[in-house]
DNA sequence: GAATTAATTGAACGTTCGTTTTATTATTGC
DNA sequence: GCAATAATAAAACGAACGTTCAATTAATTC
């Protein structure tokens, strides 16, 4: 009737935390109720409320934290002064591995933003703007050095990310293809796209010849 | 407090789906009530019942005829008997038309397949697989022939298609770029990624050169 | 070991939800 | 113009919602 045995406010937070994202990516937000999101955790639906002030508040919460991870995935991950290839290369790989490994947030993350209220919805797009705009400038220079030949830089970076993203939508660890497989195809994919055409590019980036690198796996 | 003067079931039906769409699209289905759904007909939300038999009734509706809408676009645009370039464009230049086109009505039928129960998803899921199927079969033909270099064929379906329904996360009509020329882009992306590489194609499907087919304006 | 703090329960609040029922009025067919 | 039918309003149903509050117990501090 009070508190229980062994309750720790952090492993709950946690178990809070890790709880919400698989239930708002399989049920939706709204379709989600505190009190089911309780029950999965092990608890009344009042205690969530120790930790997240609201229902909206605890969706922004792993909003803002997934994006965070994001980009600092790709600051750890950017190559620090390397050619457009090398930098597209190493961002189509960091994007594609951090969303496989996440889907679940990032399905919650790209889906309930309709969820949020105004000021918290410009936060959280800012922060993807921000993101996006690496992509941009990736993709700017390679066109000016020549070695891209992109019609619109913007509407190519939208069509990019959209594909790379897609991946969740229908990729399910441990069937037909692994990681490294889709990895080395989105990045052949991706080069022809974007009309990669230094150094030999078009064979080099071939998926005939999948990228071996245990990184993709063990990226997080 | 009964029949209103002038009152029509045909054009009340008619007005509750469009409603609908534009409500689930903006709200998202869960978030959207019957109530709000009514006030938006200018109707109590008693009335939509007469429709309707419940509001799973009227999402799975506005789906399905959706789905039904975008296989009888290509049905009807499909190229008689071509080469897979030609298919290809065609397939490319027909999607891209109908889901700007119908922007609302695909957010709903991409966002809200949750909501539906199990056969009924079923249903949606399998018109979905018939419509890819066929872009699927393009690029099947065009890698036998030679005419593209594909390392994977349903991946590549998959990225095609993600990224050209993507369109309808960024695009407004009316802003910096035309219908035909995002189409034309897409266009030469598409080509490019799959290497179409027949009769000069790589300077054919340039959108440097945009598409000028009012079609594209005037399709629906 | 007493006092304090942290974590949780159980019950309740007011609101809103999808839906049903019944009554009432407009339109249509004869 | 009268009967039949179509289209709606008004009110109500029970259930579920997010959230709050007071009580209670476990862990920690001194």
């Amino acid at each position: 009737m009070a508190r229980t045995t062994g309750s720790d406010g952090e492993k709950t937070e946690a178990a809070v935390r890790e709880a919400a994202v698989n239930l708002i990516a399989r049920l939706g937000y709204e379709a989600m109720s505190m009190r089911q999101l309780a029950a999965e955790v092990g608890v009344q639906a009042a205690a969530l409320y120790r930790y997240f002030p609201t229902k909206e508040d605890l969706l922004f919460t792993l909003m803002r934290e997934h994006m965070e991870g994001l980009i600092e995935a790709w600051d750890a991950a950017r190559p620090a002064a390397a050619d457009p290839a090398t930098r597209l290369a190493a961002y189509v790989e960091n994007h594609i591995a951090f969303h496989i490994e996440r889907r679940h947030s990032t399905h919650v993350s790209n889906m309930e933003l309709r969820s949020l209220s105004h000021d918290r919805l410009t936060q959280i797009l800012k922060q993807r703007t921000a993101y996006e705009k690496e992509l941009r400038a990736i993709l700017r220079d390679g066109s000016e050095v020549g070695v891209f030949s992109v019609d619109d830089t913007g509407l190519t970076a939208m069509a990019l990310i959209q594909m790379m993203t897609g991946v969740i939508v229908w990729f399910r660890p441990g069937e037909r293809l692994s990681i490294s497989e889709v990895t080395a195809t989105y990045l052949s994919m991706t080069m022809r796209l974007v009309g990669a055409k230094a150094h030999g590019v078009t064979t080099t980036y071939s998926a005939a010849r999948p990228f071996g690198r245990t990184k993709d796996a063990a990226a997080f």
